[in-house]
DNA sequence: TATTGTTATACTCTATAACTATA
DNA sequence: TATAGTTATAGAGTATAACAATA
């Protein structure tokens, strides 16, 4: 009792980190929509670059979305002519879902323009803490939400 | 023509911040309220930390929050005797803002609490690595919304 | 009976506009 | 007339539940 802990060493990290992503997807917005992109859109044609996905439950848990709202992303995108969208032919129920010529072309041009302006934030930082930065933030994110949300458990 | 770009280098800044970002929100939720705090209430009690506030607009900038929506949160903090609220002798129309002594404690075992299971996160990342991060994070936090959302126009 | 996709509904969060009281 | 706070309303975003088709 004699000594008394410093308080706030360093701030919230969900107090830094949810206005700095509320800010970045403020950025983002219009510019996915020059490419006639909407955030969800986007989110989608990345969760199917390079890989075929076998259903959509599959792909929104994949995106952090519910499965129900990426339905009408999909329809708009299936009439942008950016995704194929086919019935399983082994399993009639599933919907294999790809990307087509055109979506992998205006993926890689939104990344392009978006990356570009994530760079000239970044470029805010020292070339290594950059580096540091993005590494660590590459090993956060691969952690699943259930085991971050599983820390609020009383004993941890 | 001849070369192509390799093609996403990285994953997107905010496709990796904004689901941790969430996930933490998941986290924090349940341990703020086995403090009776809900998150905003938690926003503005660290908006109050240290520093008493004039109106209640500023503080609601300050946190990123609408003015309308920090009401409903002053008023339960203020019938939970977390805050203090009087309107300013010298301009009637204001309310001074500031913490009570048990909304001090409060806020303090809170957040102790919040870091602690942050800290468990952390954990994941190597000293040094975490020290860059928390730096990095810490100046990017700090830059203004309205810059970021400005990288948006054409030209940059 | 279980699963995929879909639709419809309800709920939460947030933003907008209109009102009061002070200045 | 302008500003701080408040209230009420509307809108967007999200989650929940029920349904049809297929397995």
């Amino acid at each position: 009792m004699a000594t008394r802990k410093p308080v706030a060493s360093r701030p919230d990290l969900a107090a830094m980190l949810a206005p700095l992503a509320r800010s970045l997807m403020a950025l983002e917005t219009p510019v996915l929509g020059r490419h006639g992109l909407t955030m969800w859109g986007y989110a989608v044609l990345s969760g199917l670059r390079g890989q075929e996905v076998r259903t959509q439950s599959a792909l929104a848990e994949s995106i952090g979305a519910d499965k129900t709202r990426v339905i009408a992303v999909l329809d708009d995108l299936q009439d942008d002519g950016l995704i194929n969208r086919q019935p399983d032919p082994a399993d009639r129920r599933a919907r294999l879902l790809s990307l087509t010529d055109r979506g992998a072309r205006v993926h890689a041009a939104a990344q392009a323009d978006i990356q570009r302006r994530e760079n000239a934030l970044l470029a805010r930082l020292g070339r290594a803490e950059r580096a540091a930065f993005l590494s660590a933030l590459e090993t956060l994110a691969s952690v699943p939400r259930d085991e971050i949300v599983a820390l609020a458990e009383h004993g941890s």
